[in-house]
DNA sequence: CAAACTACTTACCGTTTGGTAGATTGTCAA
DNA sequence: TTGACAATCTACCAAACGGTAAGTAGTTTG
């Protein structure tokens, strides 16, 4: 598979803008989790085009503007869990470990990476709003899955948003400390992680 | 009981030279966790004690160094909680469980915030040699202790670095999104999460 | 008192970085 | 062919920041 890099060059010199602003997006989403948003100059990302910084502002307006796109991108995977979990059937339990699962997945791609690592403190003050404001709808969807799951006894007594704040902060952590290559995969860790974390709330059979 | 700041104008010119630059570093450290490194110039540091910027190079090297020095105050504690654990009597379980409350209780600490909120990417190469290789002690240390409750039969079969890692990461994001204040104390945040992993790995009748 | 030292100060420097102005090149449509 | 527009360039700027040079109060010591 070509690098985001060679793709880029390969398009033609005219067209295709949201192709070229989307692999400029997700190098950038790549170089902001290796080396964190402030480290990582405008001119590091042009340079990764072979392509001069002012040509970077034809696909966004600032470098703030580039974070929020990244978000938005981000965000949407979130609201989309949100709203399929809403639909699916079964126990809350079930459908707990579905929308577990669903955010492991897009967790694993450039834009979910950079949502879970970077630090809201990078942020400018309108676009951490955006963010809380599409956070919370993350965080309420799924705390509400687990008082489905308390009340239709599939799990115990517990307090959702606290399991749902260390579930989803433990999965974000599996981006900064699991490189591939290693003897489990991205997937198997979250599985791993979301097995812990259903055992833990788990109603007990007397 | 008086601000760091406060603290700070109330020694005497000279003398207490020790004292003093831990109030820095603790105040480095709050700003650390409240803005970020980068978002935290040393001017902005100085204006908090009312002194000029040159002044702070009489108690660290440079910005790196204050990170490293606070970095160093931080693991400090974290060893100590390895070594303690190690001569603690009890099932695995039981020695898991208070290493996790001892960890939870540093994390609520000037130091301790800036040391689970800290991103890598901000230190000097030196500087993240030393904390990969004290953090590799900490992971160690508790890893090593689920793996006894394993043999002991009070913990089930499971990854030990893995839950290591979830745990104290899950941990370590409380510090970023838990307001005192609230419903629930930090410690009360703490007990719950390390409740659901312990029983999440906890041993099962059968 | 005077030397020596601690704990600062003001003024400054070099570099990096986000962002802009304005010219230029390639492409397509009329 | 030519006008219009998209895409990109070179050159540049202002601000911020880490860090330094050199000098100066206050304090202790012989």
């Amino acid at each position: 598979m070509p690098s985001l890099v060679e793709r880029f060059s390969s398009y033609p010199r005219q067209g295709c803008f949201d192709e070229k602003r989307d692999l400029i997006l997700r190098e950038a989403a790549r170089l902001f989790v290796e080396r964190g948003v402030h480290e990582t100059a405008l001119s590091d990302l042009a340079d990764r085009f072979s392509i001069s910084k002012p040509a970077l502002y034809h696909y966004a307006r600032s470098k703030d503007d580039i974070i929020a796109q990244i978000l938005h991108k981000a965000s949407e995977d979130n609201r989309r869990i949100v709203a399929e979990v809403r639909q699916l059937p079964g126990t809350g339990r079930e459908r707990f470990l579905m929308a577990a699962r669903a955010y492991g997945k897009a967790l694993n791609t450039e834009f979910g990476r950079c949502l879970a690592t970077i630090q809201p403190s990078t942020f400018s003050k309108a676009t951490l709003e955006l963010h809380t404001r599409t956070h919370r709808i993350l965080l309420d969807g799924l705390a509400e899955v687990i008082e489905e799951g308390i009340r239709d006894k599939s799990l115990r007594r517990c307090q959702p948003k606290i399991v749902v704040l260390a579930l989803l902060n433990a999965m974000n952590a599996v981006v900064r400390w699991h490189r591939p290559g290693g003897a489990l995969s991205h997937e198997a860790v979250i599985e791993e992680i979301i097995d812990y974390f259903i055992e833990g709330i788990a109603a007990r059979p007397k």
